[in-house]
DNA sequence: CAATATCATTAACCTTGGTTAAAAAAATGA
DNA sequence: TCATTTTTTTAACCAAGGTTAATGATATTG
């Protein structure tokens, strides 16, 4: 994806440790991220006190709270480093003002949408139609590498179980590769 | 929102009855569909041969399957007709077309692709963070309304369960009525 | 209307993953 | 390196929802 345009808009350079967040559900948030080194995941906490994974975010990908971003409500999900991160801030204010004036950015920003509604849609489809199980097998073969930096914990938050299931299923699984 | 540069463009008058398809999944299809009145529902056919419902659309709302008409890829849904239905059948070369020359347009196009990432993070949310149960209950008290025009079998393939669970979800609950 | 298809309910049994707790293993930090 | 924290595994038991099948209730259609 040509991200050229968007990047004439020059953000302010962030540096952040493993395990900081960039924000925190709840708080006000107008900016969005581009990624340039290490690894974040969002994530919710659910209305029992529970954590469950959202998304990770990696090297060359895009952070931004929408419905903090664009209507200014509360952030719906908390943003956390799993490793050291360097990432540029850019004001989605800055982005606004600039689509005016360069009609290019628009399209950039609805290839960025499309991009983001086919991946939500891909997640959708996978709660829909597929048992955890399935949605591990599909996880590590289509994401072995982003796998090998997530901890079990992180990786069974993002399917949508607990740790000791992951584990089992790993278990369940591993013998068929003896 | 306000779609008058939308509507700019002329679509085909479309008329459909109950059950009948406006696409089916594996077909390709290049057309964003204005449901003027009916209702419609898209679903997937798992890998395993269920059905899951992805979405219900009603009146005044767009129906478009965004990798065929986008990326020219097969659809990855069906879109069949709950009810009797009128819609307008845009094709996206024409909106894109169209959108090279108005600016507006292509603000519009944001707004909806904002809108429909917006509905698709909420039901990430709902799949992550509750069980059957409590989707039903959110979905019966936002949506009561469109929940009358339902069966129990198309609601259960939304919620992502069988309509046996749906059921015995209901009943649990009815007697709380009492 | 009768015939048929669809939809909803209920019951018995099964499967997957949740819960809790304890122990082992691995990573982190002073 | 030693101590501490975090992660992973395992086990026993539990709960939600799936499966199958039978029955009844509603719709649909010839």
């Amino acid at each position: 994806m040509n991200l050229d345009n968007l990047f004439d808009i020059k953000g302010k350079e962030i540096l952040k440790k493993k395990k900081e967040h960039v924000f925190i559900q709840g708080d006000k948030n107008n900016s969005l991220y581009f990624i340039k080194t290490g690894l974040l995941k969002a994530y919710y906490i659910s209305p029992k006190g529970k954590e469950f994974v959202k998304s990770f975010i990696t090297e060359g990908n895009i952070a931004i709270n929408l419905s903090s971003a664009y209507f200014e409500k509360p952030c719906t999900f908390s943003l956390q480093c799993i490793e050291d991160t360097a990432m540029l801030e850019i004001p989605l204010s800055l982005i606004d003002a600039y689509r005016k004036k360069n009609h290019d950015l628009s399209n950039q920003v609805i290839d960025l949408l499309l991009e983001f509604s086919l991946k939500k849609e891909k997640r959708e489809f996978e709660f829909l139609c597929l048992s955890a199980e399935d949605r591990y097998k599909m996880l590590s073969q289509e994401n072995s590498d982003l796998l090998k930096r997530l901890t079990q914990n992180d990786i069974a938050h993002y399917l949508g179980i607990t740790p000791v299931g992951l584990s089992r299923i790993i278990s369940r699984n591993s013998v068929s590769f003896l």
